[in-house]
DNA sequence: ATTAGGG
DNA sequence: CCCTAAT
């Protein structure tokens, strides 16, 4: 199956063509080519995630004391389509601070291992974006509770039932905060957000943990590892959401498929085409709403059935992110763009994101949760006190998100090997626990012992504000000041008004895509946004003491609208053609180098039309744009040492007339009159500096 | 459609 | 090599 192969400049983060800038920056290609490469659905990782999580069945709550006073404990259930399992698990809850963390046990020792050696490969995976969502139909115990209590969420699948949150969310809200029935309340499935995909970095060490893992076993991917960049990376990083896939680049059948019918049908009708959307992608949609960030997407289906691939069908969103390009050599620990080390827990990925009906949502940073809808009821009456006992506060968690992944296969893998491989990857994250982070307002609120009502989550309209992150329990190597946090992204619906204060990161660049089987392909997400906002606990005190008073008892969940949520371009016929291949890469010969030395020498440097057809009249895969970047690249090229220099060398002789003709033509500043007066300057002056 | 320059 | 802006 021919994933779909973009042609990167391989593994290198660099690429030759990019040559005075240095090395190019990963993050835009990360951007642009996960955009362009095609995208998978990464429901397989909600799948795989919310397995884990499942198994981890019991999670410890913390209750706190008392029977009726549980701080907060919220236990999600969650429900595995396709597994069709149910399992709970729970989420934690932080009361006097203590938060605590999912353990995941990876039953399977191989799993085990495997995750082990991702981790070890790659610590730059991440599983971002992926998002489960949840509908709170809370429930229980909570009552009683003099202290607001979270109740229970469930995960659902949002897309099976787009507007049943609300539904749900009432009833239960409307019984009463009570009652529940845990057990009842099931999950159904979880959204998975996308992924982005990135290209791989050269990533030998991967390659080879990889190669040893026995998901990769297989004798083809094996073997094309070396070759190819089949490497995965991970790496949670709030900056990244996205996973990535990867293939090589193998574009020319792509070119050469140009004309021919290709087989794929969802073969993206032109790279005009393509552009034209992804402009409109990442702007103007995207301006226009910023909060929509997330992505539809669709629900998972069953795993197994490949005929009815998930990839298939499924739209994603991507955002951008910055990536940094030496993150590319340099190896990141997990999470620690983003982990910043909180006394509450971990690495906090704020972001938090709605998604509207659309059962995927993806997020910027790591793991969020969004909450719908929450309502606050107060059982006896609320004293005016800031701590009334008696109020409690519902949290519906939309949904959470999973920290992107990372992760690059070869073309020939094939799904269900990729599946695999996003499974571990997601395993690999979750193995090490997790811990809630409270976002309130974008803000991570860092003091446990804060009460709610302190905090200001007392009625809907907080509530509004208030995000949860998953956060990994690793990663203690960050500098924590410097990590910024990322504003949450709020839901389109009711969280528009929410961030008031708290900026909204415009997305920088997002896109939907379809994912045709044939071509598979990635499409990465990234998003970025870097604000650093650090939880404003000062300004609890701020928080009017009426709050409560204004609180509706109970809020509805808001209803997405669609419109809000509309990201997506309305034209549905745009979304298949969002897959953009990027040209293959063909490096210059020296011939052609010579080429176009002589043809530069003669016409200067701003004539590459002229030159194209001087020189490459007959290189119908060479534009002038080509040219001049070409020559872009030699100029570098001929300043750099030789040993600095990659690819196919280039004689010294040329890049001297490189230098010279480039020195000529500068000073010349394109004046070209006759050409051949000109060259004999040019060649002139090269022999005169190269005697 | 080209050109120029940033990424 | 891609993308954009400016011609």
């Amino acid at each position: 199956m021919v994933m779909k192969k973009r042609l990167d400049n391989g593994f290198n983060g660099f690429s030759d063509w990019t040559v005075p800038r240095g090395p190019r920056s990963l993050r835009k290609v990360h951007r642009k080519k996960d955009f362009e490469d095609g995208q998978i659905c990464a429901i397989e990782l909600l799948a795989s995630l919310a397995g884990k999580l499942l198994q981890d069945g019991e999670s410890t709550a913390c209750s706190n004391t008392s029977d009726g006073d549980h701080s907060v404990i919220g236990t999600n259930v969650v429900k595995e389509e396709r597994l069709n399992e149910e399992k709970a698990f729970k989420v934690e809850c932080c009361d006097g601070g203590s938060s605590r963390s999912y353990d995941l046990d990876l039953e399977k020792t191989d799993e085990k291992q495997n995750l082990k050696k991702l981790q070890y490969v790659d610590n730059n995976t991440v599983l971002d974006c992926t998002s489960v969502v949840a509908t709170s139909n809370s429930s229980d115990e909570a009552c009683g509770d003099v202290k607001p209590v979270i109740r229970k969420t469930e995960f659902e699948e949002y897309h099976t039932k787009p507007e049943e949150g609300s539904p749900d969310f009432l009833e239960s809200t409307d019984n009463g905060m009570n009652i529940g029935n845990e057990e009842e309340n099931e999950a159904k499935g979880f959204g998975i957000g996308f992924q982005s995909m990135s290209h791989a970095h050269n990533s030998k060490d991967l390659k080879k943990s990889y190669g040893k893992s026995p998901t990769m076993a297989n004798s083809s991917f094996k073997t094309k590892l070396p070759l190819s960049t089949d490497a995965i990376r991970s790496s949670f990083s709030r900056y990244r959401n996205y996973f990535k896939l990867a293939s090589r680049d193998d574009d020319e059948k792509f070119r050469s498929n140009k004309s021919s019918t290709h087989s794929n049908s969802y073969r993206p009708p032109s790279r005009i085409a393509g552009r034209r959307i992804r402009k409109l992608l990442n702007s103007k949609y995207w301006k226009a709403a910023p909060k929509l960030k997330d992505c539809d997407v669709a629900r998972s289906e069953s795993i197994d059935d490949e005929a009815q691939n998930p990839f298939r069908k499924r739209k994603l969103h991507f955002n951008t992110e910055k990536y940094q390009v030496d993150s590319l050599y340099k190896r990141r620990r997990f999470f620690d763009q983003s982990s910043i080390v909180n006394s509450d827990g971990g690495m906090s990925s704020e972001s938090v994101t709605n998604s509207p009906e659309k059962s995927v949502h993806i997020d910027k940073s790591g793991l969020a949760a969004i909450l719908h809808g929450a309502s606050v009821s107060t059982s006896s009456g609320q004293e005016a006190s800031f701590l009334s006992k008696d109020a409690h506060v519902k949290f519906s968690i939309r949904s959470f998100k999973v920290p992107e992944l990372f992760i690059d296969v070869p073309e020939n893998a094939t799904v269900g090997s990729l599946k695999k491989i996003v499974l571990e990857a997601v395993t690999a994250f979750l193995k090490d626990g997790l811990h809630v982070g409270v976002l309130v307002h974008g803000k991570k609120v860092r003091d446990d012992n804060r009460t709610l009502l302190q905090t200001g989550l007392t009625c809907k309209d907080n509530l509004d504000t208030v995000g949860f992150t998953l956060e990994p329990n690793l990663v203690h190597n960050t500098t924590p000041a410097l990590c910024p946090e990322d504003p949450p992204q709020m839901l389109a619906c009711d969280m528009t008004e929410l961030l008031p204060s708290s900026p909204v990161n415009p997305v920088s660049s997002s896109g939907i895509l379809d994912v045709a089987l044939p071509n598979t392909t990635l499409t990465n997400s990234q998003n970025q946004d870097e604000n650093k906002h650090e939880l404003i606990t000062t300004s609890i005190d701020k928080l009017p003491d009426n709050s409560l008073q204004d609180c509706k008892a109970l809020v509805p969940v808001p209803e997405m609208t669609m419109e809000a949520l509309a990201v997506v371009p309305l034209n549905p016929k745009s979304k298949r053609s969002e897959v953009v291949q990027r040209r293959t890469r063909r490096p210059f010969s020296v011939s052609e180098v010579e080429a176009l030395v002589q043809a530069v020498e003669e016409l200067g440097t701003g004539r590459w039309r002229d030159v194209k057809f001087r020189a490459f009249e007959n290189a119908d895969h060479r534009t002038y744009v080509d040219l001049k970047d070409k020559w872009k690249t030699l100029v570098h090229t001929a300043r750099i040492s030789p040993q600095q220099r990659r690819g196919e060398p280039v004689p010294q002789e040329l890049l001297d007339r490189v230098l010279a003709a480039h020195a000529y033509w500068s000073q010349h500043q394109a004046k070209q009159h006759g050409g051949k007066h000109l060259q004999a300057g040019v060649v002139k002056a090269l022999e005169g500096s190269s005697s």
